[in-house]
DNA sequence: CGGTTTCGTGAAATAATATAACATCTGTCC
DNA sequence: GGACAGATGTTATATTATTTCACGAAACCG
């Protein structure tokens, strides 16, 4: 994530929280930034050492409370394959995201995917299922990847 | 799984890894009877447990080198959304599934959507990604649930 | 303003999941 | 039987995540 869109996710990160009434912290702030400015998801041991510049003293549940804080809000995901932890791409409106995760350089796009979504959806609905949160991770290989391989 | 099922996906792991040239050791055929008799997923240190009334003295390794074996061959699914492991509902051929796990009663359904599959295979063409394997694991409330709580 | 309640944080310990490294054994092939 | 590859035994350790209890800060309410 670039600079200006670091800026308009933090920005609309302080309005969807005020917009809550709920607290976006300095430290839930630093958490989210670290993972904005990251380019590849960061694990939350990851998280904690990027911490220590800048809040003293950090422990595990220092970043796993920011995280589920994060989380909660829709402003980070979770890649449950990687036991990482990457910021939101487009977190102006709530949405059940996918990500293709390249096993080889480690960059992760999420996409949305109304097509999927929906054919998920109705798969759950087959059988009466009520869907609370969809976990759709995709590991393979990137077009970049690809393409570098068959050089 | 009931005991028919099980011997029938017991009968087909052997078949299989005969045709494959891998071997069904004692303790891998273990782990994959433990998952199938067992009404819920299972994590690597549970299955653990239920090992040592079967092998002497078994270690995390033991378990961990069982269950690669079995998922490469297909045999078993891992949920990596429960840290958990699943024997596979319909080992006879290789395919993508899709979970949905219940929070409440903890039931996971392995289905196989072919419109999921194949939305999801699209939604990788488009940005030239190439998949190995996908992870979809649909978190909510099955419909005996959803239905007990509302009475 | 002062009290209270709620939410957020600090800190230490520990639980749960997974892997590394190296030695030993076992089955297969020639 | 000797050599090789694959499988297992064993100990230690890495990584991810949670529990618990004490303390502090902000919002709420009179």
């Amino acid at each position: 994530m670039n600079n200006k869109e670091l800026s308009h996710v933090l920005a609309r990160a302080e309005l969807l929280c005020q917009e809550r009434g709920v607290r976006l912290t300095e430290q839930r702030k630093t958490v989210l930034q670290l993972l904005c400015v990251s380019d590849k998801p960061l694990s939350a041991y990851e998280l904690l050492d990027r911490m220590r510049g800048v809040v003293k003293n950090p422990a595990p549940p220092t970043v796993y409370r920011a995280l589920d804080f994060l989380l909660e809000q829709g402003l980070v995901h979770k890649l449950e394959s990687l036991h990482a932890y990457i910021g939101c791409a487009h977190p102006d409106h709530p949405h059940a995201s996918q990500f293709l995760i390249c096993d080889n350089c480690g960059e992760v796009a999420e996409v949305e995917d109304a097509s999927v979504a929906k054919s998920l959806k109705a798969a759950g609905e087959a059988i009466g299922f009520h869907t609370r949160r969809p976990v759709v991770e995709v590991l393979g290989t990137c077009a970049q990847c690809t393409a570098k391989r068959n050089n």
